[in-house]
RNA sequence: GCGGGGGUAGCCAAGCCAGGUCAAAGGCGCAAGGCUUAGGACCUUGUCCCGUAGGGGUUCGUGGGUUCAAAUCCCACCCCCCGCACCA
């Protein structure tokens, strides 16, 4: 039985990882007689376990090392961790408040043992805990790592530190850090900002900008907000909230009229607010205020739709294009009751008509009047009349006019003027803007969220026109894998604007010359690659972080001052000193970084910023691939789902081989890779099967001479080894495993299926090709039939199979195409007929029928070839004489070849004259095996032809004819 | 809304950029046969419809168009996924 059963693939797994760990074939230094290849993945963030989807993207980057290395290249793949953030910090904050949910998933999903869960409480610990539960997934899954070089983020290692700041140092230096004000998402209670992972409710909220639109009201003003400032040529009137909280207040100098919550927000958005008094909205109803175009008179009326905890809680009102405005007032003008109580005169309201401003078709004059009666909305407390507001917009923006009634902006389209129109007014003193949250958002402290500018922040100046000039040169240079996304690239370019690069609080780097701020997680990563060339020296040497000196990375990365004191300095030797700055020469610039398309809009893109702004060209990075990110059967991942695959499970159920093998043929290009089960039984299926194939194959065969079927099989090989290696340097790393693995498969196969008797010698080469083609993906399978095939070393160090040109064979490949497509023809012939056949008869073209065949397709490439060519044929006094035949068989194969693919046409014609009858013949016992029947193969005009059916006379040149008899 | 990607046979998925060998690769599933003590594995065949001679018909989101010829090119429309910022 032995050998039969599953294999032990954690033994094996286990076996090859030793081996490789202890002969150190990762460990890579440099070697100025190799050339190099330096490959990265985006260090992943460790507030967690990693899934299947980082193992997706590493696994792309490691089957890029293999390759790579297998092709002689000297392989740098270095790995550290992230721990930058705020993110780990919340986290942990979450335990210590003992949220509940939060620790269960934990526990459940993340398999965090008890007594750890504990020690979470300080964030550090966490991050540490999940550093090192997360390698142990890393090396499990058997990535190609030199993990001397491996480190971790923020001022916990405080080498990478000391890099940062220098990095820091140089971009203020260049000028790429500027210092302004920028709104966030604020919590009044933490004083800090909100961000996605500390928010308990308003995911995906961000700030909005309000426009402030300054109406004339006594001896102040009453600031109305709105998104539709373009509409202030339509105002009829003015809404308060009678029951709702105002105030008065000094802002900036003027008296403003605001909701009581617009002025604490006010305070936070770099204006000074001095409460006058407090007082309720009725207070001011039926009374006017002028309007700020013509300084028209209008009511202030009592508007319950008013949310005063919505930037100002004033709003002006504009009938004819606001669904609720028209139905706020047209509630008024239907239920006099209403004003009494604030003893308004029905009739001013009832006099009151929507003014018509914007044209935009599918609409009359009124548009809100008309989509309210459309939509039969009730009043202005129908759930409709949102939508209604939304669909009007909508419309309004994108295809509206301004009417003959809005000066100078007449004519024009809303989407148009609208920025134009707020500048004019803002100058004039006329409209002003606040910032408010479009919905609540909720601190994970309970509190409740507001927009703060904030002032004097650290920006990285991505909108510095410059920058981007050196970004997209940078862009221009590099491979981008898959091509597609290269538009994307230049697209962030192009609408990055200023990022806030510090923060308050979280792991970090402190800024150097403003210690208070910590440089943020995506802007501390940027450039780091560069720290992996020296990192392992930095180690060995014990260098302490203070040591770490911006005159020391000057001279390693930019090679300026003066080594000799710069070593003397920090205690160290000349030649370690400029062994670094060799180092970091030699492996430097990255040659491929591939990650998650999730990264392109951010770090990608900084990636590409920082080494334009930081490195001279020589030193950009080569490539960068992406890739799709996981789904699990078909859906999202996610903790909350259930159905998050942690990395490290999936490699200790079903192994590194298998997990790859399933991660890797689940997608390619920008396509989501799904996880699925069906898929891991397959492909475990489908590697046992692989794994006793390649034994039983060494035992089979001969010593004998290569004949067709060998050099088919040669010829074959060599196509794939081309495609697969071309498709892994382009990334492509789906189609190259399903080559390597059930292409090569099928080609053995036919090979198994037409030959007689295997030959040794074939089979030898051709099985070791195939182990190695598939050694980037598998390797430790590979390694293990590389050990039983024989082969000394690691099949992983091993040369990658060379794509020999002299291998391959044009017609040795065309004749077994035919051959596959004469059986196919018989078979669909003999189920047609559903017969056992007795005897099969093939009768190869005649003479004449390939010479006029070969002259066909020169004339095709000749563009000389058109349907009168059969004349030039039918004129031969020896063709003539067959006759109509002849006539037929030229006219069908003119019309076949005109429309036969270029490529196909170069190949027919390098052939020539193809020998069918002596192939067919050598095939015969194939055929008799195939269809268990009597086979024949006649020339079409042999004067001892047995065609009973007159056959013969329907070959053709690569397509013989059939008889059957039954 | 803006930007990016995509819709192919029961499922996954190639082909599309460079139009013709495309009823459309490959894998899975399913069915039949072979091998085997049996199961698994493996091998062969079939898997849109029709067909007693290798053929014919209708297909590649929908509707038009260009062309001798379109899954592939052009136009319009419908649907799905992703990103839109201070967050990893």
């Amino acid at each position: 039985m032995g050998g039969l059963q599953t294999l032990n693939w954690k033994a094996i797994e286990e076996k090859w990882q030793k081996r490789w760990s202890e002969a150190k074939v990762f460990e890579a230094n440099p070697d100025w007689n190799k050339p190099k290849c330096f490959v990265t993945f985006p260090f992943p963030y460790m507030s967690g376990p990693l899934h299947v989807g980082h193992g997706y993207s590493a696994s792309r980057v490691d089957v890029y090392a293999r390759y790579m290395r297998m092709k002689g290249f000297n392989v740098l793949f270095p790995w550290a961790w992230h721990w930058t953030g705020e993110t780990v910090a919340g986290a942990s904050e979450r335990i210590k408040l003992k949220d509940e949910k939060f620790i269960h998933a934990l526990r459940v999903v993340d398999g965090v043992p008890e007594e750890e869960l504990e020690k979470f409480v300080d964030p550090v610990y966490m991050a540490r805990y999940y550093t090192d539960y997360n390698r142990e997934a890393v090396k499990k899954l058997g990535l190609s790592v030199d993990w001397r070089r491996e480190f971790h983020t923020s001022s916990h290692h405080p080498t990478f530190s000391r890099f940062v700041e220098w990095q820091y140092l140089k971009l203020k230096q260049k000028n790429f850090i500027i210092q302004g004000t920028h709104p966030v998402v604020w919590c009044p209670k933490c004083e800090s900002p909100t961000g996605e992972a500390d928010r308990l409710e308003g995911s995906g909220v961000t700030p909005e900008e309000y426009t402030l639109v300054k109406f004339r009201f006594e001896d102040g003003w009453l600031p109305a907000a709105t998104l539709r400032p373009e509409t202030v040529f339509g105002v009829t009137n003015l809404w308060l909230n009678p029951e709702a909280t105002y105030v008065e207040a000094l802002v900036d100098g003027e008296k403003w009229i605001v909701s009581k919550e617009a002025a604490e927000k006010l305070k936070e958005q770099l204006k000074k607010v001095e409460v006058l008094r407090e007082f309720k909205g009725l207070e001011l109803m039926g009374k006017t205020c002028r309007e700020p175009v013509e300084e028209k008179e209008i009511p202030i009326l009592p508007g319950w739709f008013v949310n005063p905890s919505n930037a100002t809680g004033v709003v002006y009102s504009v009938p004819a294009h606001a669904p609720y405005d028209w139905l706020a007032l047209r509630d008024l003008q239907n239920n006099p009751s209403l004003l009494e109580k604030f003893g308004i005169p029905v009739e001013d309201v009832k006099k009151i008509k929507p003014i018509p401003m914007i044209r935009v078709e599918g609409f009359g004059e009124y548009p809100a009047v008309e989509i309210v009666e459309e939509m039969r909305i009730k009043d202005q407390n129908d759930p409709k009349a949102e939508e209604a507001t939304k669909i009007i917009y909508k419309k309004e923006f994108h295809r509206g006019v301004m009417r003959e009634n809005c000066g100078k902006y007449s004519g024009r389209l809303v989407s148009e003027v609208k920025q134009v129109l707020v500048e004019d007014f803002k100058r004039k003193g006329l409209m002003d803007s606040m910032w408010e949250l479009p919905e609540k958002v909720v601190c994970r402290c309970t509190t409740q969220c507001l927009v703060k500018i904030l002032r004097d922040q650290w920006f990285l100046n991505y909108s510095n026109p410059e920058w981007k000039k050196l970004a997209k040169e940078l862009l221009s240079k590099m491979k981008i894998y898959p091509e597609e996304a290269r538009r994307w690239f230049e697209d962030v370019i192009d609408w990055l604007h200023d990022w806030a690069c510090t923060r308050k609080t979280g792991l970090g780097t402190p800024l150097p010359w403003a210690p208070e701020w910590i440089v943020e997680t995506l802007s501390d990563s940027t450039v780091y690659m560069a720290f992996y060339t020296i990192n392992r020296h930095i180690k060995a040497l014990n260098i302490p972080a203070e040591k770490l000196t911006e005159e020391f990375f000057d001279y390693v990365f930019y090679g300026v001052g003066e080594p000799e004191k710069i070593a003397e300095k920090m205690g160290i030797s000349i030649e370690a000193l400029k062994d670094m700055r060799k180092e970091f020469l030699y492996w430097y610039p990255v040659d491929l970084r591939n990650s998650g398309k999730d990264l392109v809009p951010n770090h990608l893109t900084f990636y590409i910023f920082h080494h334009a702004a930081l490195f001279p060209p020589e030193h950009w990075p080569k490539a960068i691939a992406i890739n799709g990110f996981m789904r699990v059967e078909g859906e999202e991942m996610h903790k909350s789902k259930g159905n998050f695959i942690p990395l490290r499970r999936a490699v200790e159920d079903f192994g590194a081989d298998i997990t790859r093998c399933v991660v890797l043929l689940a997608a390619e290009g920008m396509d989501d890779p799904d996880w699925r089960a069906s898929s891991l039984k397959e492909v475990s299926s489908n590697l046992n099967s692989f794994y006793r194939y390649i034994l039983e194959l060494q035992n089979l065969g001969e010593e004998k001479e290569e004949k067709h079927l060998e050099k088919w099989l040669l010829s074959i090989l060599q196509k794939r080894i081309k495609k697969v290696s071309e498709s892994i340097e382009n990334l492509k790393t789906r189609t190259a495993l399903e080559t390597a693995l059930y292409e090569v498969w099928k080609d053995f196969r036919w090979y198994m299926r037409r030959v007689e008797k295997p030959c040794k010698k074939t089979v030898f080469y051709a099985t070791r090709v195939w182990v190695k083609l598939l050694t980037p993906f598998i390797p430790h399978l590979c390694e293990e039939l590389w050990e039983k095939l024989g082969e000394k070393g690691f099949v992983s160090t091993a040369s990658w199979p060379k794509y020999e040109e002299e291998k391959v064979s044009l017609e040795d490949e065309e004749v077994e195409e035919l051959i596959s497509l004469l059986v196919e023809d018989t078979k669909n012939i003999l189920r047609v007929l559903n017969v056992q056949p007795k005897k099969i008869c093939y009768y190869v073209a005649a003479k004449w029928k390939w010479e006029t065949y070969l002259k066909i397709l020169e004339k095709r490439k000749n563009g000389v070839l058109g349907r009168e060519t059969i004349k030039e044929f039918m004129v031969q006094p020896e063709i003539r004489r067959m006759g109509g035949k002849a006539a037929k068989f030229i006219g069908k194969t003119i019309d076949e070849v005109l429309k036969m693919p270029g490529e196909l046409l170069e190949k027919r014609l390098r052939i020539g004259f193809l020998d069918e009858y002596s192939y067919l013949l050598e095939a015969k016992n194939f055929f008799g095996r195939e269809f268990k029947a009597e086979v024949e193969v006649f020339r079409e005009d042999s004067p001892n032809i047995f065609d009973p059916k007159n056959r013969g006379s329907l070959a053709e040149p690569y397509r013989p004819a059939i008889y059957i008899q039954d």
